[in-house]
This record gives structure tokens, C-alpha cells and sequence, in this order.
DNA sequence: GTATTTGCAAATGATTTGCAGTGCT
DNA sequence: AGCACTGCAAATCATTTGCAAATAC
């Protein structure tokens, strides 16, 4: 966490409480909606106000501490920034998972193939995980 | 245009004129948000309302007739549907483009990283348009 | 002829803004 | 101390819904 509190410092961000809980959640969840944020951290923190949230989603998206995941069917989620990495989600569950995979080759031809100067990606892929994979197969058995 | 109203009535979606409309505009477009079918319908079609075009993108949406792409910072634009294909986007005019590129061994990649069984995908890249880049270049030199 | 669709207005939901008070640095 | 941040309420913007009249098949 101490990690992160300085690299909100270094972007001018004032550490506040709300701030730590958010990075904080955003941190155990990995990939959390705004709404799922507010109320996980209401728990806990019964003052907390929704405007808050959005303030401070929004301050850390313009200074890149967090990027934003908006997924076709799903509320956006924000994940704090890393490393480069393609999304796998779950079309039952809904649940979001990061991949590692290599993309030289691909940008190499996605730059190629269009004439521009590749700068960024989002790589989402959709597909039922392996936990929904066994519980539907398990009814289908019932069945 | 007749191979998408053939196509509408095989997904029993009937045939109206604010449809017609609304497919004539997104096969010209490409890519475009409810907002502008709206806007550019609107000057031929006086009647048609906001909500009309939000029903007939959901109808179009859930037969699968168009795609909705969601892109971060922009609003969510539409798109007919046709084969597999990435999306090229410029950070600074904001234009979409399609390119085709071989996804195979990616797929295959994801799919061992994973776990998942892979069944659709959404491939966005970010950079600067060929246009965008001259013109930007032009300003360095007037500057 | 019947079921669907349209357009309108109202309802809902998401996000932003203004402002007074509070709290980091 | 000063400026940024918080919480609240109100404003704005996006999307959905209900319903009566119109229209596609």
C-alpha cells in the first residue's frame, strides 16, 4: 500500500481516507464498477459519499494511477495501472480476469495494416471460464 | 440495402422506415453513437423520436444485427455486424476504423493462458490517424 | 386483423456540479 | 494557512418505460 500512497504523492494527489479505501479495494478486487466500490467501502466508511467516488475515479483516470475497462454488457470497471495486458471475461459469471500475452508481433501488424503509430490497446476476450465450464456441465448431467 | 432488410426479416424484426433509416445511416458511418443516428435521421425525419432509435438499436442489438462497441472515452458506438476484426482508433480525431488482422495464434495463446474457451473478442487499438499526424507535424513547423 | 412499432411524456439511473465545511501538507 | 477534498443536494445527461395511436405483415 505505502507503494501507492507515494505514487499518489507523486502525482499531486492529497492522501485522503477515502482515497486509501479506494485504492485499497481496487487493489483486492483487481477490476470493481463504481457502484461495487461505493459499497463495499459504505460498509466500513458510513460517511462516504457517491460524488466522492466519481471525483476521485476521475482524478486518478487523468493522472493514469487507474485505468478505465468499459466491457460490452457490464457496468465500466477500473483497475489500478500496470503493466500492459489483455482482459478474459467470463460470459456467465461476468467475471474479469488479466492475461499476459505477447503483442509485438500483433502491433507490429495492426501498424502496418493501418499507418498509425500504435500508442495503446484494450484486448478483451470472451469466453465462459473454467469454473462456469464444470457447473454447466454438471447440469447438463442432471438434466 | 435489400440484403439487410432480407436480413431483418429473417430475425422477424419488421421492416419500418425508421429502421431502413437507422441501418442506411450505420452502413455509411461504419461506426456511430445513438446520438448522431439520431441527429442525422432527424433532419430527414422529423418525427422520430430518441426513444425510438434506443428500441430499435436494443431490438438490433439482441438479434445480433449490430454490434455495440464501447470505447474509453468516447460514447458507445454501433456497427453491423460482419466478420471478426479489430478497431483502430485516433486519440485525437476520435475516428474508428476497422482492420483485419490474423488472430489465430493469439486466440490460441489466450486460450492456453486462460483456461477459457474462447468465443468472441473485442481488439481496440489506440494511436494517432495518418491525418492527424500531418497535421500535427504542420503545426510543429508553423510553430 | 393482430401484434409490433412509433412518438410522446414521464420515470429512472448514472454522472456531474456548486457550495459550505473539513482536513491534508 | 492555503488549497484540495468531502459530503450533501440539486442539476444534468443518458436510457428506459407506459401508453395511445399508427403501421407492417
Amino acid at each position: 500500500m505505502d507503494k501507492y500512497i507515494a505514487r499518489l504523492k507523486e502525482r499531486h494527489i492529497k492522501v485522503t481516507p477515502q482515497r486509501i479505501a479506494i485504492v485499497e479495494i481496487m487493489e483486492k478486487e483487481g477490476h470493481i464498477s463504481v457502484r461495487d466500490i461505493f459499497e463495499k467501502i459504505r460498509k466500513r466508511f458510513p460517511t462516504l459519499s457517491l460524488a466522492t467516488v466519481y471525483k476521485n475515479i476521475n482524478a486518478m483516470l487523468e493522472s493514469e494511477f487507474i485505468k478505465e475497462l468499459k466491457i460490452v454488457g457490464q457496468d465500466a470497471k477500473y483497475e489500478l495501472t500496470s503493466a500492459p495486458h489483455a482482459h478474459m471475461i467470463c460470459k456467465t459469471c461476468g467475471r474479469v480476469e488479466d492475461i499476459m500475452i505477447d503483442t509485438r508481433h500483433l502491433l507490429e501488424e495492426v501498424s502496418e495494416a493501418s499507418g498509425y503509430k500504435i500508442e495503446d490497446e484494450a484486448l478483451q476476450f470472451f469466453g465462459v471460464c473454467p469454473a462456469c465450464q464444470s457447473k454447466s456441465s454438471l447440469e447438463a448431467v442432471k438434466a
